[in-house]
DNA sequence: TGCCGTGATCTGTGATCACAGTTAGAGTTG
DNA sequence: CAACTCTAACTGTGATCACAGATCACGGCA
């Protein structure tokens, strides 16, 4: 080992195997919403657009699967789980109880850098929204950085894992939605929300914190739901 | 469809695939901690145990390391994480959170059947460790099945997913430690927390029911931290 | 005797083939 | 013109083969 020590530090900790690649591209798909509930995913197509063979795509399924992110039905067809009215209200509960758990720890486990991560990930959001004509899958992923900016700073990896998988199944839902009915973008609630909670982080709140999460998880989820576009 | 009816119901819902069997199999023994901490394991020999072509083994693999259950190391070698003492305490910080939740959940939510369920779940678990000499490998199912119980009656299967998820990780670790020093069974501390457990969701009192509950995980968790073995 | 190079044998990853089951569409029949 | 049937083209699942990289033990050199 008398190699320049340099290296090992630049050296990427993820394999980069096929498979894990198309996992994130699938999952990015799924969180962003271009991937509607319902729709059916051929292993062979998908393994034509990205230009492999069908074995790393069977992995990558597998494991969103896994993650019930995706469903194969008893049809063997794989596809985006659709979600009842119901199993959604389960999940956006279950996102409040533990999002806002995990904004809570963030008040007070947070540092100095994670603070500048997240006034950074809002103004972000808040700049592109404020727009006349906002960029609507930027702003979908602006919104994730500033989430995830936040519960980073909770310095949990496994409570970050979680809420990962379930922003693969509410993803679908969510963002779909969004992508056709963009208004609520520019209503601002969101972008309040955000900046309550990162005032609560700022100041050592536990509770503001997780209550600002709350507000923001449940306002898009009544949303959704009042628009009774879901199953059941 | 002219078969009777009532084959239909029989007919379980997960689709009955190797990859399917494979990934059960390994669950459980993650579970149990048959597995241990740093164990290495084979694809080709597992596949060799079970019966079946790597396939299947691979399917449940890369399921397993989807959730963190398992990982490959960088030199292409599948073993099950060793846990440091500092990541078991957030694994447990975690557990408390989400685990006491569901219980409070349980509390509001339960019904007559979720409580008889409890009951006899409680009341297995207690008669085999009060034995002069417990089946140790029954014990550590037991147990399991009183904690799912509880869960369920959250009726939240997103959360019990997420639970189940974190056993997963915490078996191996955990069912480890109570094989090689079965003394704590003996104590009865969980025994007590189950039994409090148990009362608070009959009584539907969230905060107790939580509080049993990451009594009985804190519990488990500070025996394992002071006896030293973990890394770091 | 101690150390280093080297090859046989493992590892997981990826591709390809085989198969049973489903689906969809064309062709035919009523 | 509608409905039914049958076939052809899919679907995921499983097995097998091929390959690059890592590990480890044996043998030769210092």
């Amino acid at each position: 080992m008398n190699l320049p020590a340099a290296l090992n530090l630049v050296e990427p900790l993820d394999r980069q195997t096929l498979g894990e690649r198309a996992y994130a591209q699938l999952a990015d798909l799924l969180m962003s919403g271009r991937l509607a509930p319902g729709e059916k995913l051929s292993l062979r197509a998908a393994a034509d657009v990205l230009g492999v063979s069908i074995m790393p795509v069977r992995e990558a399924v597998s494991r969103l699967v896994a993650d019930r992110a995706l469903e194969v039905a008893p049809n063997r067809a794989v596809r985006v789980p659709v979600m009842t009215a119901a199993q959604f209200r389960d999940l956006t509960k279950v996102r409040i109880a533990i999002e806002g758990h995990a904004a809570a720890e963030a008040a007070l486990h947070r540092n100095e850098d994670d603070l500048a991560a997240i006034a950074r990930a809002e103004a972000a959001m808040r700049d592109e929204s404020e727009k006349s004509k906002p960029d609507l899958p930027r702003a979908v992923e602006l919104n994730k950085t500033f989430h995830f900016a936040v519960y980073e700073a909770s310095h949990s990896p496994i409570l970050v894992e979680i809420i990962r998988a379930l922003w693969l199944k509410a993803g679908p839902v969510i963002n779909l939605d969004l992508r056709a009915n963009p208004e609520r973008l520019a209503k601002g609630d969101a972008i309040r929300f955000h900046a309550d909670v990162r005032r609560a982080i700022a100041a050592r709140e536990p509770d503001p914190a997780r209550r600002g999460v709350a507000a923001d998880i449940s306002g898009a989820a009544e949303v959704i739901l009042s628009r009774g576009g879901l199953a059941d």
